[in-house]
DNA sequence: TAATTGTACGAACGGTCGTACTATTACTCT
DNA sequence: AGAGTAATAGTACGACCGTTCGTACAATTA
């Protein structure tokens, strides 16, 4: 029972708060960082009453990424998909991607990339739900791929080509947080232009 | 007072062997995950003890990056500078990073991409330092691609190049651990190898 | 031999962690 | 209006955190 009337009731507002705030806090300390006084505090409720919403630890953390999964779809897939599907689309990925981290849409920079380097040696369920949104985004860039090479627009191993990319992204990601310094968002664009121009099909006009 | 006749005294002994597992256990949990308690009682030592050794938890910290970084630097940079400068030496890098990540020197897979995700949205000596370690490492890798390129063996920016290639290696770190599958080291080769025959000089021979 | 230093120990400190229970408040529905 | 339920608060717990302390023993130096 979430809503009446399409009204949210109180519980939800809150459990909703709480996440706004899980996601910008984890993304800056992590998921074992955000601890639950904490955020209680922060927030201005009672440490059991926060409790109360999860049930547990881990159940609020697999809860943040779901969260900040929404949030990232939002920022990131979405507006990338008003774009028509084909080598714009892969672009405007590309653009999105590196916007959303400069922007820090998450205050420490992509949510996924910070956790799921926290929990990629261990074994738990978060880590399998990270390991699955990876798998998710990384299919989701193959497939806009793929839609550019049936359209002729792109040749080439998709799975390659999304590698590539993703591997761009990331490094901006990390470098541009580590040094305080977004420089780095100009090599990974350069990057990205030039590995499309290279499995790019002659007489396609480039997007950028 | 650290050796006597070249033997290690009793003090360096236990400092050395702490700091062996110390970076394990960060490359898996992170440096916060490194708790003094554990570290203790899996060493089979008193927590004042080892406490003793680096008088607060930083500096631990800031010592196990450092130890990790020798570690790094005996199994990545030592054995590519057994090749003659040029691009034998730029693949070589390549070779040594990513059968380093592969092979789980540490066993969480690369140490500073753990710990750099973990401290990059703080200010801290352990992030400075880390920071620090990144730029070092990146300057090599410039490095090593000038010398290629004053050779007449590569043509580009090394700054672009240095970028690509190490984007590539941290992608390749980040996927193997969180799927615990190393084929998409296969995929970070394959990008190495195109991405370095793009900037290749005619005539070149290619030690791959 | 005496004095000093290096090394390691156990015990305890104040704090914070996640979690479990019980009470209290606020809202819904008849 | 009163019963019933959902949401929040209060309190307490055991475990672990980094850190400090006083102490014991061994090795080095005087």
């Amino acid at each position: 029972m979430e809503k009446v009337d399409g009204r949210l009731v109180r519980g939800d507002q809150t459990r909703r708060a709480v996440l706004r705030r899980s996601v910008d806090i984890a993304s800056v300390d992590g998921l074992e960082g955000l601890s639950i006084g904490r955020l209680a505090t922060e927030l201005g409720i009672s440490k059991s009453g926060l409790f109360a919403h999860f049930g547990s630890k881990e159940e609020l953390q697999l809860s943040t990424i779901r969260a900040a999964r929404r949030i990232y779809a939002d920022n990131v897939v979405l507006p990338a998909f008003e774009v028509e599907p084909g080598l714009g689309r892969v672009w405007a990925l590309s653009k999105q991607w590196l916007d959303y981290s400069q922007s820090r849409v998450f205050p420490g920079g992509c949510f996924f990339q910070k956790v799921s380097h926290e929990f990629s040696a261990r074994d738990s369920a978060v880590t399998e739900m990270l390991a699955a949104v990876h798998d998710e985004w990384m299919d989701l860039i193959e497939t806009t791929i793929g839609e550019a090479i049936s359209r002729g627009e792109l040749t080439g191993d998709p799975k390659q080509l999304a590698f590539d990319l993703n591997a761009y992204y990331e490094a901006a990601n990390l470098a541009s947080i580590l040094h305080n310094d977004d420089t780095t968002y100009e090599h990974a664009r350069q990057a990205v232009r030039t590995r499309l121009e290279s499995a790019v099909v002659p007489g396609t006009p480039l997007p950028w």
